[in-house]
DNA sequence: ACTCTATTTAGATTTATATCTAATTAGATT
DNA sequence: AATCTAATTAGATATAAATCTAAATAGAGT
């Protein structure tokens, strides 16, 4: 029940938020206390929440725990979700307009 | 807070196999009765789940209620969530090859 | 070894989800 | 208009999720 564990994960905001975070390289947990309005403790369920779903992964360094995105697992759940939701329309690019043009992060 | 309730529309596993079907086509929502171990009136809250997040739309026809996709939030969902997890990879599908030109929901 | 900081784990509580049976609504059929 | 079928709404209950404070762990610095 791996996969429902992920979308489970998807489910809360402060969650999405976090993995949105990682996109741009790892952040260790405190950093992201000041961004939220609960506790640390629960902070740190949801950093649970997402490391069980294999989303993030933690990496010790010093008396710092960093997370970083697992890119893997997140394609993983991205694919399924694309089986799940995409039309044909949205697996293929659209060809109306014309710009957006190119690679490196187009649309954050 | 829309987007938040599509999220977890999706975090039910029968809610996730609906959508599923439906991307077939539509169906009344009895046909869907034999194919889970839960009651109607509970099947009825999965499909009222979904509909609250907009990505399901009924139509009636006789004492039928008929569900279909709705395409168009299923695809901006998606997309979501490919800006939430795509990485560079899987968010472009491959500028090597060809284009995703195109303006169209470009990337909520 | 003591202490400080960062983070998690424990345990309790509140709030939200999922589920059921029973009752209701809406339309079709007789 | 009585009744049948399809589906929902009501109301109750069980399970799960989110949150808090307090206590514990892990490593660093003194």
């Amino acid at each position: 029940m791996l996969i429902n564990t992920a979308y489970k994960a998807l489910a809360h905001p402060i969650r999405r938020d976090i993995l949105k975070r990682l996109r741009a390289g790892r952040l260790h947990a405190g950093a992201f206390a000041p961004l939220y309005d609960i506790s640390k403790p629960s902070l740190s369920s949801h950093f649970s929440i997402l490391k069980e779903a294999g989303l993030i992964e933690p990496e010790r360094e010093g008396n710092h725990i960093y997370y970083r995105l697992n890119a893997t697992v997140a394609d993983e759940v991205l694919s399924g979700i694309m089986e799940l939701l995409g039309t044909d329309e949205a697996q293929k690019p659209s060809y109306e307009i014309s710009v957006n043009v190119g690679k490196g992060t187009p649309h954050v």
